[in-house]
DNA sequence: AAAACGATACACT
DNA sequence: GTGTATCGTTTTT
């Protein structure tokens, strides 16, 4: 029987900031479903630095969609976007601070079937948890799950301590997919993931995406 | 209109 | 096998 792990602390979260938040390297997200239960090992990660950051959703301010980043520690913030992707961030430092990591990848460790029954096209096992929008689904997060509070005594939704990872294994780069004002939210090495982990999601420059309808229109 | 993305199709190696 | 481009879909501002 192996050791049961203890769960970070909201004390522990509030103090993540930008030189903690590879701290979340190699913690497990547990959700118990009406499925079962599924763990991830977190493997990628993004910080979101409060409403001074460009590239952060709190930039300009609270909204309905981010009252929960301007609360304390150790929340979930679920977020829905490209009209049918949730993703899920871990709502970090002093309450008020609305700083956030976003969950980009995690190596499913346990609840394979029931992952992959929520993931059907996954090929291969890396595939669960490889990508923001498809660690959640594998965990079974999404709308209901904003909010939830992982250090709860009781709740379906945790965050386990890992074992230790080597700090030497923990690379650092530019956010992923943030497009941000004036393009200068990429500027910052922001995102942290665990070197040779097949679950890190090849990276991709900021919204490449071609522009329709800038300007003439119609065509 | 753009968005903190994923699946697919296609080209190429 | 890899890399690149396109499109789906709807909330949010």
């Amino acid at each position: 029987m192996p050791p049961r792990r203890d769960r970070l602390t909201r004390e522990e979260l509030a103090g993540v900031s930008l030189d903690l938040a590879p701290a979340l390297l190699g913690a497990v997200l547990v959700h118990d479903g009406v499925e079962g239960r599924v763990a991830a090992r977190l493997t990628e990660v993004e910080a979101y630095m409060g409403g001074d950051d460009p590239g952060s959703h709190a930039f300009g301010g609270r909204t309905a969609r981010t009252t929960v980043m301007f609360g304390p520690a150790g929340h979930l913030y679920v977020y829905f976007t490209y009209g049918m992707h949730w993703c899920a961030n871990v709502v970090c430092g002093p309450a008020g601070a609305a700083s956030a990591v976003l969950l980009r990848g995690g190596e499913v460790v346990a609840g394979h079937e029931v992952a992959r029954r929520r993931r059907p096209t996954a090929r291969r096992d890396v595939e669960l948890g490889r990508g923001p929008a498809r660690l959640a689904t594998a965990l079974g997060i999404a709308r209901d799950e904003n909010g939830a509070d992982l250090c709860a005594a009781s709740g379906r939704l945790w965050l386990e301590r890992g074992d230790p990872v080597a700090p030497d294994a923990v690379r650092t780069g530019p956010r992923v997919g943030v497009a941000g004002a004036g393009g200068d939210a990429t500027a910052f090495p922001w995102r942290f993931w665990l070197e040779g982990e097949p679950t890190v999601s090849t990276y991709r420059p900021g919204t490449s995406r071609r522009r329709r309808g800038a300007g003439g229109e119609t065509l």
